[in-house]
DNA sequence: TCTAAAAGTAAAAGAAAGATTACATTTAAG
DNA sequence: CTTAAATGTAATCTTTCTTTTACTTTTAGA
């Protein structure tokens, strides 16, 4: 799975510790979402998706892994 | 978080095993995702949003415990 | 350039996801 | 009513997510 979370936080102007406390994990969690170390949690992607206003859809993808 | 996967499979007419070997996890798995024991990966939420055909944001929704 | 904020990295530990096996209960169809 | 399919449940185990701590590297601004 890829994400665009990064280009998501340009947009939005948020570093990683902003976008961490909001949605209440650790920034190394969201550094590692970016990364694509692991695949996150679907609360965490709905959380994600209500601060960015985007659907999960358009900012999480399955990939040939997946 | 809570889910309409029930809902999709009646719509879909699938059983919880045969959705379970299209996404590829047991069908305990599917089980325990419609019970709300378990938040499933978001992998598993995208897939699920492929077979049905709809976006993860109408099939799972965040709630109180979120 | 110096500094501070931001981002990357890593190890260890805890919490939770998901598999597996097995059995009980419910539901639908004959 | 009987039977088989479908669903619910539970224990144990493995894998993976996520936290915590801490250190390094990069980037942007004064």
């Amino acid at each position: 799975m890829r994400n665009l979370i990064k280009v998501e936080r340009a947009i939005h102007n948020l570093t990683q510790a902003k976008l961490a406390e909001m949605i209440s994990v650790s920034r190394q969690t969201i550094n590692a979402m970016e990364l694509n170390k692991y695949v996150p949690s679907t609360v965490l992607a709905l959380k994600i998706s209500e601060i960015f206003k985007k659907p999960v859809n358009e900012i999480f993808f399955l990939d040939g892994k997946d």
